[in-house]
DNA sequence: TAGATTGTTAATCGATTAACAATC
DNA sequence: TAGATTGTTAATCGATTAACAATC
């Protein structure tokens, strides 16, 4: 029912709800949304209305109404506690992120192999990779951060599998090869940069 | 003839050229690719074919011939330069990144409010935003990354706008409301993170 | 009743794959 | 000639939009 794409877009409108919620709206047209999202008010409707989620047809959407749904949706009933492996450039911004709870997640524990980087500088402990299999156990952790730099990605990432790693967020631009049953979610910030790129230069033209 | 779903796929194509010619491979053949990317074999040959890339029926492609070809489409002549606004977590750590210049960019400066911020401590120097107009006039700058606080995301970027700026990287998580002329491409980690958690979740059902 | 909005069905568009032809 | 590969055309699939019906 939800495809990879319609589930971005989903999750854009909860956000852009929570802002409008902030500032005091009680009901959203699919036109509202649309404005706060960038996507078209027809696809929203079709969106919300093939979840199950329905409108009034004169007076739009109930904004606590439609977070509900989301939340039905997307709303992992309990915290979902995840792990950060390498301290990096990328890595160091994600350990002093705040606003993982705000996403009903837990950041427990971040991984890497320099020493040096395993201090209590940080909100949560830094252990070497070696002790992954104990704190995802401990914590019932499924879901990692990867932040190493590309030449040891691979490895890393097979190592985290076997220690009952299930998901993934690569920040590496290696495409990782992993079991059929691990789900990979690539961001790759310097193919944006230079895609970006790309489309001013075209525009140009 | 590009569309920005192609743009996407043919910056990792040549990611994993680059990737191969580093290992020492002279010949690269569709399937090899396909392995390296992810993308299928036969839409990996359509999207060289449709940008006028040739291989050999039998042999392959050379892999220093696709990498001219990629670079004639992408390949900006001179190099570019771009900015940096915001020193947070996400700034502080694209301050540091020293991988610009492998996409033929140049990252000339920062731009933070925090008079702590604008230090020395980078290789990039650091400014107030009022001195966005004058380097990007010294240094021909229309790009710039945007990794600011979400409540000052709009005003800052339509300020950056008003001072030369075309195309912002935006990390913040709202959409920027912007002149048309302007190209935003949007990252959003923590919706990348809920998503990879979300089909996890489904997974589990 | 008129107007504004949601909701749905059909049409369109674009991206991907399947099937096969070409050729080294 | 047989086999492996590229290259192309047609078919399929999925996502989006257009048009319109429903209703408050």
């Amino acid at each position: 029912m939800t495809g990879i794409v319609q589930t971005k877009r989903l999750l854009s409108y909860r956000m852009a709800l929570l802002r409008l919620k902030k500032m005091g709206l009680k009901k959203a047209y699919s036109h509202t949304l649309s404005e706060e999202t960038g996507v078209s008010a027809v696809l929203i409707r079709k969106d919300f209305s093939q979840c199950g989620i329905r409108g009034k047809r004169r007076g739009g959407y109930d904004v606590d109404y439609l977070l509900d749904e989301l939340k039905k949706l997307f709303g992992r009933e309990k915290e979902q506690n995840v792990v950060l492996v390498g301290l990096g450039n990328i890595g160091s911004a994600l350990i002093k992120y705040e606003g993982y709870r705000q996403s009903n997640m837990n950041l427990v524990a971040a991984f890497d192999i320099d020493p040096a980087k395993r201090t209590r500088r940080y909100s949560v402990p830094v252990y070497s990779l070696e002790n992954l299999r104990e704190v995802a156990d401990a914590f019932d952790v499924s879901v990692a951060i990867l932040a190493v730099p590309e030449f040891s990605a691979q490895e890393t990432a097979h190592y985290m599998v076997e220690n009952g790693i299930r998901g993934i967020l690569n920040f590496a631009p290696v495409l990782l090869k992993l079991p059929g049953h691990v789900l990979v979610n690539n961001i790759n910030i310097m193919v944006e940069m230079e895609r970006l790129m790309y489309h001013i230069g075209i525009r140009e033209k």
